[in-house]
DNA sequence: TTTTGAGTTGTTCGA
DNA sequence: GTCGAACAACTCAAA
């Protein structure tokens, strides 16, 4: 066995604050730096996250002068081959939690033992991984608040002081065998306006957030009209910053806003902790009971959920929403809530629709925050939401787009209408403008039918 | 074991 | 317009 090692990256595409690098600087005097271009995951990521992937690669490429090995490949065949190409010892990965990282990762491990290596999982994309917050007696936490307590308790290891240079690369072109490396691939076609990717990228934005909005952040945090929200979430899906990091640099600020953005944080853990815990809830309700839910279906349930998915419903919060979605791969989070309530309650549609829809379009878009933000407003989810909690899409656009900026941004048929308005198109002394829909459904009617189909899920408890 | 307090994100209605 | 009450019952976590 050589004295090589392989540091294979997968959503930590950085070098700061980097423990794989200490653990392969460790094993071996020299390290090869490998990305796997994996079909299963690009195949459902959506062209958004995709193109975001590959420029977030030519960075990380960059900043190891140029010696990232890409090759495309089921992980389980490709990474044992280039480990076999460099006699490699051991293969450094951060930990993955989610359900196929868990499998993918389980097979890679086996195959390379079969041939005498190791993989070496060292940390994990959250301060505190999956699994290690536990109640009193042992149990995991089912309700976030007792979590986010615990977690802050558990505490979280301090930045690795790490760079490029931590590791001395080997040259992938010296290698001497194995299969070869593809380009990167080039960006797709994408109607979204991306956000810059790579590590600088990411450091750049946290510090204009920690210099910027953060002051006025649990003020402002639900306002889509106004830049106020970090923007973080796009890089730590791809883990250009480690939010331990973040943490790091957010421990000297005392104010109730910081304490508002770490809970944020913590919410992504607690999120990936359940998904960890209940692999299942990717895909099927958390709470089964909801299985009872009955759920719309049918041609006119299709025609709204096309309309929901173009912006087109006639409520103009919601539209406004789905139509950032498309121009920026990216929504606020308290629209995401509005639409969702929407999807589900006032449409009556399953929310793994909705969540699809959004893994297909969000540039940040992480399975377990995601699925459980979405099951969160369907109610099957984690701290099951009261059934009488019905967003009206009407209150919701006046209360945190008071001026309705945020609508007429997004939905030029509605530019002519001025103030809060912009929100109750239909009231207008002119009626709804030319070329803008009317309400698809009765909000006030739907919002009673959901309550009606919630009881159902409540007697198949009893 | 029992008890107690609490649970991200809301809406409507009536005074 | 503002404000408080009502809207269920249940589960969770810890004392």
């Amino acid at each position: 066995m050589g004295d090589t090692a392989v540091v294979w990256f997968r959503r930590d595409l950085r070098v700061r604050d980097q423990p794989t690098f200490l653990a392969a600087a460790d094993a071996a005097s020299r390290s090869l730096a490998l990305f796997v271009l994996d079909p299963a995951l690009l195949q459902p990521s959506g062209s958004a996250r995709r193109t975001f992937l590959y420029r977030s690669l030519r960075a990380l490429d960059e900043a190891l002068g140029g010696r990232l090995l890409v090759v495309r490949g089921d992980p389980a065949d490709v990474v044992t081959l280039v480990a076999a190409g460099i006699d490699a010892a051991t293969v450094h990965v951060a930990a993955d939690f989610g359900p196929y990282g868990t499998r993918r990762d389980e097979a890679v491990e086996k195959a390379l033992a079969d041939a005498g290596r190791r993989l070496l999982r060292t940390g994990s994309p959250y301060a505190v991984a999956p699994g290690r917050v536990r109640k009193a007696d042992g149990g995991s936490f089912g309700v976030f608040t007792p979590f986010r307590r615990a977690w802050a308790e558990h505490g979280w290891r301090a930045p690795a002081e790490t760079g490029a240079s931590t590791v001395r690369w080997l040259d992938p072109d010296a290698r001497d065998g194995g299969p070869g490396s593809v380009p990167i691939p080039d960006d797709e076609p994408v109607d979204a306006a991306l956000p810059d990717a790579g590590e600088d990228a990411a450091h750049r934005q946290w510090w204009a957030f920690l210099d910027g909005a953060l002051s006025t952040y649990g003020e402002h945090r639900n306002r889509p009209d106004k830049p106020a929200t970090s923007r973080m979430s796009v890089y730590l899906k791809f883990g250009e910053i480690h939010p331990r990091t973040m943490l790091a640099d957010l421990a000297p600020r005392r104010s109730a806003s910081v304490e508002t953005y770490r809970t944020e944080l913590a919410w992504r853990e607690f999120y990936a902790d359940i998904l960890w815990r209940r692999p299942d809830s990717a895909r099927a309700n958390y709470d089964r009971a909801f299985d009872a839910l009955p759920l719309a279906s049918g041609s006119v349930a299709e025609k709204r959920f096309a309309a929901w998915c173009e912006g087109g419903t006639g409520f103009p919060i919601v539209d406004a929403g789905m139509r950032q979605l498309r121009e920026q791969a990216w929504m606020h989070n308290r629209v995401r809530m509005i639409v969702a309530s929407f999807l589900v309650k006032d449409l009556h549609l399953p929310w793994w629709r909705g969540a699809r829809h959004f893994m297909q379009l969000l540039v940040d878009g992480d399975l377990a925050s995601n699925q459980h933000g979405w099951q969160w407003t369907a109610g099957s989810g984690t701290d099951a939401s009261p059934y009488f909690r019905v967003f009206n899409p009407v209150t919701q656009g006046e209360k945190f787009d008071p001026d309705g900026d945020y609508v007429r941004r997004f939905v030029p048929e509605l530019r002519g209408v001025a103030g809060k308005a912009v929100h109750r198109p239909w009231a207008l002394p002119g009626g709804v403008p030319d070329g803008y829909p009317g309400p698809i459904v009765d909000h006030k009617a739907e919002r009673l039918e959901a309550l009606e189909r919630y009881e159902r899920v409540k007697s198949m408890r009893d």
